[in-house]
DNA sequence: CCGCTCATGTGAAAAGGGCTTACATCACAG
DNA sequence: CTGTGATGTAAGCCCTTTTCACATGAGCGG
């Protein structure tokens, strides 16, 4: 008897079970941690054997590795759509990205976990390598386009901005961005914190003021 | 040094377990990865039974707090030398106190993910908290220098500024400043990465420039 | 329709390791 | 010398991982 969640036939194969896998994984790193995503838990969860998994995966990095390449595939959709390609214009889009990210981290807490914090070396896998380029190309596309609007005679390289955007805000949302107990209180909420930031990062550079 | 380093001839009674085992918990850590400290572990390389650590803590959790909190002692303290009271100025010693932050992070890796990334709560352990808020007292002492040192009329809050600093190195530390094998390769060092993004960012505050 | 075939899931069990309860030993004060 | 609390031990329990032979049924060619 798996779970019937959708109405699926819940005969002797389970259906979808790599998917339900995965789902499970992720549940089980929202409530205990990266550690805690096992691989007899998950196959529990769907509502298989614990041989079942190793049909789909060799083993828990595998499993892992898995949730956290969706996590990315679904990170890089998220940046996009809040930087919707630099519109209105390039500044004002970069801080609805920011709050893109922000927002990622916290509804997608778990994948977050996953794909920051759960210790898997991002080039073992090249799926996993493949996503996290992808979310990262869409950070690097909208650094290109801050520093092409900017008026000064030197531009900064647009890498590096990718980079110090990307530091930033994995930071606020890494210390203060969680609904995690390990959260820090502060007296700002974290999009106002990494607006502000971006703000006075932008200024430096010499962008244009809003 | 009071720990008997060579002293095989310990009795029944080991003299210093509580340190020993705090020593092999960041070990492990190192070794093996915030999960990879387990109890038992960590008592099987003090040379005691997998119950005595019992004695000293109460679980994990609080070997974990008390790992973190020494983490954090000695973090504070690498920040105060980095900053060195904030000369021969507020800016440059700012730049100077983030390498301190990047060299604690990658020398003392071990220590850094047992603050940040092995899932403890700060609020849980009093000792943690206050080691933790001495430790970002620094950073705090270190904004208002600068902002006090700051021309304009309108001065930035520094506590924001505390936190910008904070998010931006912690950033840079987790993302690209590891040895560890989930460290992302950038065209730059994570210390020159820092440093830029210092640069532009206290540029965007409006401080005198170096 | 039939019957083969293989991907998928089962059940059991060994191996390994961590956690914890009852008991043993030591250090020290009176 | 002896009682007592602090410290460490031994052994059992439970969970996870992993592998093996075997069961099931979906899809395919005929």
């Amino acid at each position: 008897m798996s779970g019937s969640k959708g109405g699926e036939s819940r005969g002797y194969h389970h259906g979808n079970l790599r998917e339900a896998l995965m789902k499970a994984a992720l549940e089980l790193i929202a409530e205990r941690g990266p550690s805690g995503a096992t691989f007899a838990e998950a196959a529990r969860r769907a509502g298989v054997s614990p041989a079942a998994p190793y049909r789909h995966f060799r083993d828990r990095e595998e499993l892992l590795a898995a949730v956290a390449a969706a996590g990315f595939e679904r990170f890089a959709e998220a940046l996009l759509k809040g930087w919707d390609r630099g519109r209105p214009r390039p500044a004002e889009a970069f801080e609805r990205m920011g709050r893109a990210y922000l927002d990622f981290a916290r509804t997608h807490a778990a994948d977050y976990v996953a794909m920051f914090e759960s210790g898997i070396a991002v080039e073992g896998n090249a799926a996993l390598q493949q996503a996290s380029q992808r979310a990262f190309g869409v950070l690097r596309e909208a650094a290109e386009a801050v520093v092409a609007d900017m008026p000064g005679p030197v531009r900064p390289p647009a890498l590096m901005v990718a980079l110090h955007t990307w530091a930033l805000a994995h930071g606020v949302a890494s210390l203060f961005g969680r609904a995690d107990a390990a959260r820090r209180k502060v007296p700002m909420s974290p999009e106002d914190l990494l607006e502000a930031a971006f703000l006075v990062y932008l200024r430096g550079l010499g962008a244009p003021q809003a």
